[in-house]
DNA sequence: AACTTAGACAACCGCGACGAT
DNA sequence: CATCGTCGCGGTTGTCTAAGT
């Protein structure tokens, strides 16, 4: 007997999210925090599965999301963790605090996953001496791959530095630092909020409706938001308001997109529940409850999808420890200690000697 | 101008992990 | 310990748009 499906077939909605989905789905989640995600569609009204509504919260609306370009630096990242980790991508999204496992994804497989390939062509004889043999012992199979580390380690340094950019990345930075041709992407370079510019964007397509409806929706919520009340009942915009003078500058790059939409839609900027809508910004969108505090409506700070930035990650490795091996150009930080951790990693993982395959591709 | 193709990204699907009971 | 429900992850597909013909 199969599973049952997380929702009914019928009746559940697919494909592109409206903004006024997006609004009613970051409306409900600003007021009860992220999780739960089974009474969501029922609690929203939202024709749609709890899985479709955590996918479009963590992947899309969740504040703090990085979208355009990615950075050298990040690439960089993205190909010595992948190099390490293989194909985790919430592994190593967890590195990348504003990208999204999804984003990190469809990026690797669209370009960096090519910018390989072209080098494994030019690599195909130093595959013939490096490749493990399938009858290799696993002493030797971990010696190998404990050798295999070490050089990766050597060459990341070697690429990450300065002065000798990595040769995976040199073939085609200069595609990938124009612009994309996509206009979104022009306007969504500096902005967390990808609502507005997209409904301010794509008024000529489907997927943005009308503005009278954005309108409608907002000024709606505007009305039965907490925040227009004299002492907000949300913990969450209590502690949004707070943090608010603390964090403008994040919020303006973050939210003040928000008067984007405000234009589109002929809203009032000064509406307090909008300015509510999008108080989120990197610092308090990690004040959400978790399952157990919620109840008692304790708040943490603790963004749900993404780990503390201090907290181990699957490495075992703090962030800002590995993050300046990877990128010290010195190489001087910690190397036996992450080294511990590396093994005893890599060593629990079936495909690891793929993985240090990745990274030896790294020592041309 | 119409059609085709390729690239980019959003969303879906199936499965496994994990916690609650 | 077994079962069930929920969530998260990774692979894949679908959709949209721009470029090319």
């Amino acid at each position: 007997m199969g599973r049952l499906p997380c929702c009914d077939k019928a009746g559940v909605k697919k494909g592109p999210w409206t903004p006024e989905e997006d609004i009613i789905l970051v409306s409900y989640i600003q007021e009860h925090g992220p999780g739960n995600w089974r009474s969501v569609p029922t609690s929203t009204g939202l024709l749609r599965c709890s899985k479709s509504c955590r996918l479009r919260w963590t992947n899309y609306l969740r504040p703090g999301i990085k979208r355009g370009n990615f950075t050298e630096h990040e690439e960089k990242m993205i190909f010595h963790l992948q190099a390490l980790l293989g194909n985790r991508w919430a592994a190593i999204a967890s590195y990348l605090p504003e990208r999204t496992d999804n984003d990190i994804k469809n990026y690797w497989n669209t370009h960096l996953k090519k910018k390989l390939r072209q080098q494994q062509t030019g690599l195909e004889g130093f595959y013939k001496v490096s490749r493990i043999p399938q009858s290799i012992t696993k002493g030797q199979w971990e010696r190998r791959l404990q050798t295999d580390i070490h050089m990766a380690k050597r060459a990341l340094c070697e690429a990450l530095s300065v002065d000798t950019p990595s040769p995976l990345l040199t073939q085609q930075d200069t595609k990938l630092g124009t612009v994309s041709k996509d206009p979104f992407h022009h306007a969504s370079a500096n902005t967390d909020n990808h609502l507005a510019v997209r409904s301010c964007e794509t008024s000529s397509s489907t997927y943005a409706s009308s503005a009278e409806n954005i309108a409608r929706l907002l000024k709606g919520w505007a009305k039965r938001s907490p925040v227009n009340q004299s002492s907000s009942s949300s913990p969450l915009s209590t502690l949004s308001a707070q943090t608010k003078s603390e964090t403008r500058t994040t919020q303006e790059n973050s939210f003040d997109n928000r008067s984007s939409i405000v234009a589109a839609t002929g809203s009032s900027s000064s509406d307090a529940g909008f300015d509510s809508l999008f108080s989120f910004n990197s610092s308090t969108a990690h004040m959400f409850p978790t399952k157990s505090d919620s109840a008692n409506g304790c708040y943490r700070l603790q963004d749900e999808s993404k780990p503390s930035l201090e907290t181990l990650n699957p490495l075992g490795v703090p962030l800002s420890l590995l993050e300046k091996w990877l990128l010290d150009d010195n190489c001087g930080v910690s190397a036996q200690a992450i080294d511990d951790h590396l093994m005893r990693d890599l060593s629990l993982d079936d495909d690891g000697d793929d993985h240090v395959e990745a990274a030896s591709l790294l020592l041309q």
